[in-house]
DNA sequence: AGGCCTTCCTAACATACATCAAGGGAACTC
DNA sequence: GAGTTCCCTTGATGTATGTTAGGAAGGCCT
């Protein structure tokens, strides 16, 4: 069960034997089925999750009821909705499981307990956000001064066992294009 | 000369006269006159920059050498490469002054002191880092799902100092349209 | 002052993507 | 097993933005 999560861990900080039954301790089991709701607009948030198996996507509902699809995770990714995480404030966003899925919650509680008795915590999570902040950045040069079709072959490339798993429209939401844009660019490959 | 920074820190923590201080001390400033570079791609970026006046830009110049305008920075704001400034890397923006431009410089050693010495301070610079998180996630959701015309309105009421103080050309490479396209859109209103 | 360069605008034409409408096949449900 | 839903595709047409070309006003440098 937590084979995978420590592996994870493991990759960006060393720890002891001890300490990794210290992180393991903090952490609960979560398990949702598709189309369940992990996280809906309006609600605290008070965790973020560590996706062991399944797979989920990160969506914004605008005025309009359009879906804006943030992120996607899969095993050994992380999701929640971050702003209101480190914020404090509710959710903006649904957090939906597109298969049936396994994760593991870690409550800010707990989070910030742990940072203390071992501040290399500190570090793996600082090292977590700066991947994630690069990873905004270039996306937001991508889909400022890219075509679809770039963006999409970047995407595959990226991310190719999401682009395997979900379906297209979803990716096509994703990368701002309609899922006819989408179908019209792979068929000109 | 510090009076400004020290309005701008106070605004999320509270500081005793001592600490602040002892923030000032770690301060120093940096004199830049207009199309001078603080940072060049390839660097090391071992500083972050409070604007105390002036305006500046920070972009990606890509293989083709075409350029990307990440962020713009008037008084009151801060600007480094972040990413290479938190992990470390070699420089992969630009940042060169649009206008003459005083900054105050705090350098990474001196500011993981200051963490050690007044942990408040990492209250602050986590607030700032969730600000910006948050400021390029919803600049991701404009710019895959809105029009020129839309993004345009929403960096005029988002930034109308930065609108009146920026060439347009500037403007429109930021919000991912050509120059003819903005000046269209303006004229359309 | 003269010349140059920057900034902003205009116009004609080209293109990528959106929109609207429709249909077919695979997967799920009862 | 039949009906229903989901997912992907296709075609016709519309629109926003890119491309190319040029031109005019204002600021800056010598």
């Amino acid at each position: 069960m937590y084979k995978e999560i420590l592996d994870h861990v493991l990759r960006d900080i060393h720890l002891t034997a001890q300490e990794q039954d210290e992180f393991v301790s903090i952490l609960s089991e979560v398990r949702l089925s598709k189309k369940e709701f992990l996280i809906s607009q309006g609600q605290p948030v008070s965790s973020e999750y560590y996706v062991v198996s399944g797979c989920l996507m990160a969506y914004y509902l605008d005025e309009k009821g359009d879906r804006h699809i943030l992120q996607f995770a899969v095993e050994d990714w992380w999701i929640s909705d971050f702003e209101a995480f480190f914020s404090g404030s509710a959710a903006q966003l649904y957090v939906e499981a597109l298969e049936d899925s396994v994760l593991l919650e870690i409550k800010k509680d707990s989070l910030e307990e742990l940072y203390n008795r071992i501040p290399k915590f500190e570090r793996f999570f600082r090292i977590k956000i700066t991947g994630a902040f690069v990873a905004l950045r270039s996306r937001v040069l991508s889909s400022l001064q890219k075509s679809g079709r770039q963006r999409y072959l970047e995407f595959c490339e990226a991310y190719p066992k999401i682009e395997k798993r979900v379906p297209k429209s979803h990716i096509a939401n994703y990368l701002g294009l309609k899922p006819e844009s989408l179908s019209r660019i792979r068929k000109a490959l």
